[in-house]
DNA sequence: GTGCCTGCTCACGGG
DNA sequence: GAGCAGGCAC
């Protein structure tokens, strides 16, 4: 018996398939990681092909880590030679090494969106360019467009010459290039675009990496744009061309980033003697799921015919209802949960809620909180994205690359030091007079003329960078210099003057950051301040996401593909929300036909029950929006639905949201701080409870009470408080913030 | 140079 | 509804 007896005859024939370009036609569930796994198993053991000479491509970095752990089960000897890996993260392994041929230096930056929006803001600043006509966002979206396209900045200005509107555009596009280089910066969209540039220029080096890399493998392939299309492409451009790409047209969900579809359905034109293998057995859903995600995506055109089916039954029907109003339908989802959860039916890890937008997730955590149920949000604003942990990154980089102007700039004055934006403005000047970059300039800076006293500001800063640097290259660990970095800058104490509550929860973050820091010191060999940096750069927020935590899910509809739950809810669908109001709207007919894979996506996400939800009425941005079902419930028939009578009021549930605010606002951001929690830095379990039976304790929520009972769990320790005036309350330690009195 | 207030704009999705 | 830029007072 071999491992291979377990895939069916679609599979087999995908992973006995190893010579010659690949397309894997993979539906929703049909286990197409399995297949991938599979395939790298059987080419080290069958095929003895050496593993340093696999490479795997997925898009998050979660994906690449489950699919190397699964490959490490399956493949005895040499599994983590195989190069598994996301695009961003291989784009920057080569460029680490390679970029110095292309005019960066090796240790550059990786810029976010707000860096972006920094640089540009400043550049339509000099250029006189009025940000209310030409909007930041909308130059950014047009530069990130052109770069998926590798569209350069002297190719845009050729392209739209004669543009009239484009004319703005072409000279932001030209003075960001010129910023970022100086800067020795990257932004995401650069990390593909200069990798196929330095292929492109130098074939030694892309030879090299042909010779390394000769059986590919890219998952998620119908979401990949021209520029990952390129870098693949460049990659396989062999004579033995073993390329395998996986993917779903139906799946396709990321045209905003860039992603062409085209690049699944017409694979076959590309290689024209690609093999194609169909995956449509299911092994997720019950049959009425996929009958129903089948119906709503048969309404689609361009697509590749596939039906799915599955050897299971037809499970429950899929339940509809319609609600009043949005805080109804979470009331409702919410105690769905809660009366599963109670009789058994449903755990809360296998709940997931999901929908369109992320402002929708508000009163899902409203209820979630009240009801005292462990939840994990996805998405929101990134860890990364705080304002603490970009300061403390900023000090990172600032040691790391002194050219990342942006980065110096940021902390330069925070914590205050007394230098304004008259004197960093004219550092800046001097900056570019003599053409060195910012902190170089303030390295010189009581050659700087007019800047006065300033400069005795300025003297003990660049001392305390210089001095930082000094110790790390003496061999100081990152997390120590870090340490020393909040110590010695009294950023805790900064953060005290500014309010004490959100102080908390930033120091939290920090804390946090530094856990990450001391996690990569110990997972490395020779920890690298840059890699570290370079790592943190290309963390997505779904990466975070441990599906072992006993917790109900909620997140945006993207970042749910890949996953699987029991039990699923997908809520606002409304005609307006879902699809949303500007594809509904558009002339562009490709627009809906994605809004629908995205519902696709959704309805396969669910392994046995199914719910969709909607509402008469919404608050959308403070105003209330009148909303009908969405077009897409149905395309769903009736004989798949089940659609018991509305879920009716109980009480004015307005009145009871607002008294419930106040607790939520405090109660959230005790939940908050554990959403950034990764598969290294759980908040464990608490050694053990400060508390006893009997002892008095506070919480957030339910006030004073007695402790009556502590039960010890794997994960957590289950507490039992009678509550005066609220009765007897069960939760979860760790999460309900249990204080001693 | 700093801190506060107001008014404005933006609101789909993410590595 | 929220975050941010810009203006204004100290």
């Amino acid at each position: 018996m071999s491992i291979y007896d377990s895939l069916n005859p679609q599979q087999r024939e995908a992973v006995f398939h190893t010579e010659g370009p690949l397309l894997i036609l993979a539906g929703a569930g049909s286990g197409k990681t399995r297949v991938l796994t599979h395939r790298i198993a059987y080419l080290i053991e069958e095929r003895q092909i050496n593993p340093f000479n696999i490479m795997a491509i997925t898009f998050t970095n979660k994906a690449a880590g489950e699919m190397r752990e699964r490959v490490d089960k399956l493949v005895e000897y040499g599994a983590e030679s195989v190069w598994v890996s996301t695009f961003h993260s291989s784009c920057v392994r080569i460029l680490h090494r390679y970029i110095d041929r292309i005019g960066y230096d090796n240790s550059f930056t990786i810029y976010d969106a707000d860096d972006q929006k920094s640089i540009v803001k400043g550049i339509c600043k000099r250029l006189n360019i009025d940000t209310k006509k030409l909007r930041e966002r909308t130059i950014i979206n047009e530069i990130s467009s052109a770069k998926n396209e590798l569209i350069s900045a002297e190719e845009f200005a050729k392209k739209y010459v004669n543009d009239f509107t484009k004319q703005e555009l072409i000279k932001v596009y030209k003075e960001y290039e010129i910023e970022l280089q100086s800067n020795n910066a990257l932004d995401f969209d650069d990390l593909l675009m200069k990798t196929v540039e330095l292929f492109k220029i130098c074939p030694d080096v892309l030879e090299s990496y042909q010779r390394r890399f000769r059986y590919i493998m890219v998952d998620e392939y119908q979401d990949t744009n021209t520029a990952q299309f390129q870098f693949i492409r460049l990659l396989a451009d062999t004579t033995e061309r073993n390329l395998c790409v996986v993917g779903d047209d139906d799946q396709s969900i990321y045209r905003f980033r860039g992603a062409n579809i085209r690049n699944i359905l017409d694979f076959e034109y590309y290689f024209q003697d690609a093999k194609v293998i169909k995956l449509e057995q299911n092994y997720r859903s019950t049959q009425n799921i996929l009958n129903a995600a089948n119906e709503v995506i048969s309404n689609n055109k361009g697509r590749k015919e596939k039906r799915l089916w599955t050897a299971e039954g037809d499970g429950e029907k899929i339940q509809f209802k319609q609600f009043n109003t949005g805080y109804d339908e979470a009331e409702y989802i919410v105690s769905d949960i809660e009366n599963r959860v109670n009789d058994g039916l449903s755990e809360y890890k296998g709940c997931a809620i999901l929908y369109r937008t992320n402002a929708q997730s508000r009163m899902f955590e409203e209820r979630l909180v009240t009801a005292n149920i462990p939840y994990k949000l996805v998405g929101g604003v990134n860890f990364y994205a705080r304002k603490e942990i970009k300061d403390m990154l900023a000090y990172l980089k600032t040691v790391a690359n002194g050219r990342d102007d942006l980065a110096v700039r940021r902390i330069i004055n925070v914590p205050k030091r007394g230098i304004g934006l008259t004197t960093i403005g004219k550092v800046q000047d001097y900056a570019l007079d003599h053409n060195i970059s910012f902190f170089e300039a303030l390295e010189c800076a009581d050659q700087i003329s007019n800047i006065g006293r300033a400069s005795a500001k300025i003297i003990p800063f660049v001392d305390f960078i210089n001095k930082i640097r000094d110790d790390l290259s003496s061999g100081h660990l990152i997390s120590d210099v870090m340490q020393n970095i909040i110590d010695d800058t009294d950023y805790i104490e900064m953060l005290k003057e500014e309010g004490e509550e959100e102080a908390l929860v930033r120091q939290q973050n920090i804390d946090e950051l530094l856990n990450k820091i001391i996690d990569y010191e110990d997972n490395k060999d020779t920890p690298d301040l840059n890699e570290f940096l370079e790592e943190v750069a290309l963390v997505a927020d779904i990466d975070s996401l441990d599906e072992d935590n006993n917790r109900v899910v909620l997140m945006t509809l993207h970042s749910a593909k890949g996953l699987e739950f029991e039990n699923v809810y997908l809520a606002g669908m409304e005609d307006g929300l879902f699809p949303s109001y500007m594809t509904v709207t558009s002339d562009d007919p490709m627009e809906l036909e994605e809004e629908r894979r995205l519902c696709y996506v959704g309805i396969t996400r669910a392994m046995k029950r199914l719910t969709l939800t909607c509402a008469r009425q919404r608050m959308v941005r403070g105003e209330t929006q009148y909303n009908k079902p969405s077009m897409f419930i149905k395309e769903i028939s009736d004989n798949l639905l089940s659609m018991a009578e509305s879920f009716s009021i109980k009480n004015n549930s307005e009145d009871k949201v607002i008294k419930a605010t106040n607790a939520y606002t405090q109660a959230r951001n005790a939940f908050r701080s554990k959403v950034f929690e990764t598969r290294q830095f759980e908040v464990k379990k608490a050694e053990a409870l400060d508390y006893i039976v009997g002892d008095r304790v506070s919480h957030i929520k339910f006030g004073e009470g007695t402790v009556v009972k502590i039960i010890e769990g794997g994960r957590d320790y289950e507490v039992s408080v009678d509550f005066d005036g609220v009765g007897i309350k069960k939760m979860f330690a760790s999460f309900a913030k249990l204080k001693k009195i």
